[in-house]
DNA sequence: AAGTAACTCGGACTTGAGACGGAGAGGAAA
DNA sequence: TTTCCTCTCCGTCTCAAGTCCGAGTTACTT
């Protein structure tokens, strides 16, 4: 049997969330909370192996009570669940110790796959979620020409390459005014002060 | 006996040389002519082992002599005399065929050396010619920054990591204007037109 | 003694580069 | 619809860059 706590501020979504958890032979909701200082109480009491935890209550975050939580019963399973997916609680959660993440737009059945997930180690992310976890790990290696425009970059390549801002404008059929409105903004991109860096840049990072 | 034809135009050089080659017990004067035109026709008559030729003459120069001797008697060993080592027609000579290149100021000893070294087909070449020949063949490969000063070699690095004149100057603790005149002859020297390139050019052959 | 090459600097000059602010057109997303 | 991004372009302005001229200094070679 698997023992479970739930913690929401919702009593209509709490006490519809335990009974469809109860109709699965292998889940015991052994708790519940309607605050993440209460569920704190609860959790560390009951000793459950896993937890529904709301993110966004009244009294006490779900962040919060997570941390505390993982403190004291590291071995504890938090599955935190919320309503938007582009909240800006998303990685606090994670770092609190978070162990899955769904939105409340999951089917009652993914919740009680993700609770039999948990307990076997597998953890559940919310694609789109996953996805804005992805592209910001990927931020820390993400190179500066990495936000260049698909424009900018051709102007980047073209500097590499040697060329002045006349001869840019005659390749690309566009005016000089433009190539210098690119270049202002490449050089603001890459951190570099002049069009010579900017070459510098271009053969440092192999993009020629 | 090796049989020696001399051609120069000064009857007292010739006269002289003929009297000491005359000296030696191996080498035999066969035949001599005072223009390039009247010598191509001794040599073709007299088909001697060796040739002494003058390379600057009145009548018909040593090149002509010697490119009308090859095309009809190539086997004949032509040993050019010249007076100055970086006389324009160092090149014509060789290429007209040519065995050996000496100066006038070589001893009369090294002169028979020559000439018993050519019959066995060892070709002497003066030594300042030699290098010539040698940095003329290396031309070919030799990259465009290979001529430029030790100083400018540091200025072109400097512009290679995107310094601007002004940091180029404090960091060599010179004048901005000097960094300037470095930079002209580098662009010149180079074959490009503006530090940009430059740059470029030092990331495409790896001299960073 | 004379020549050559490298390094240094000066003045005057032209021009390309880049910054700054503004702006319109088109497309994609909320 | 409105907002946002991209691409486009304009004018103005400042300054670094580069050229062209000359010139003085070493130091090495002839």
């Amino acid at each position: 049997m698997i023992r479970v706590v739930v913690v929401d501020d919702h009593e209509i979504v709490r006490k519809g969330m335990i009974a469809y958890l109860q109709t699965d032979g292998d889940i015991e909701v052994v708790g519940q909370a309607s605050s993440g200082f209460a569920g704190v109480e609860v959790i560390l009491q009951e000793k459950p192996d896993v937890v529904l935890m709301d993110l966004i209550m009244e009294n006490g975050t779900g962040i919060e009570a997570t941390k505390q939580v993982m403190e004291k019963f590291p071995e504890c399973k938090i599955i935190i669940l919320t309503s938007y997916y582009d909240d800006k609680q998303v990685f606090p959660a994670i770092e609190a110790g978070a162990f899955s993440y769904l939105l409340k737009t999951a089917s009652a059945d993914e919740i009680v796959q993700a609770i039999k997930k948990a307990v076997i180690g597998e953890n559940v992310i919310e694609p789109k979620v996953a996805n804005k976890m992805l592209t910001s790990f990927q931020k820390d290696t993400l190179k500066p020409h990495d936000e260049l425009t698909p424009r900018e970059m051709e102007v980047l390549l073209c500097i590499g390459n040697g060329l002045t801002n006349q001869e840019i404008s005659e390749k690309l059929y566009i005016g000089i005014k433009t190539v210098k409105t690119h270049v202002s903004n490449i050089l603001s991109k890459l951190g570099v002060s002049d069009r010579t860096q900017a070459a510098v840049y271009v053969h440092r990072n192999g993009l020629l």
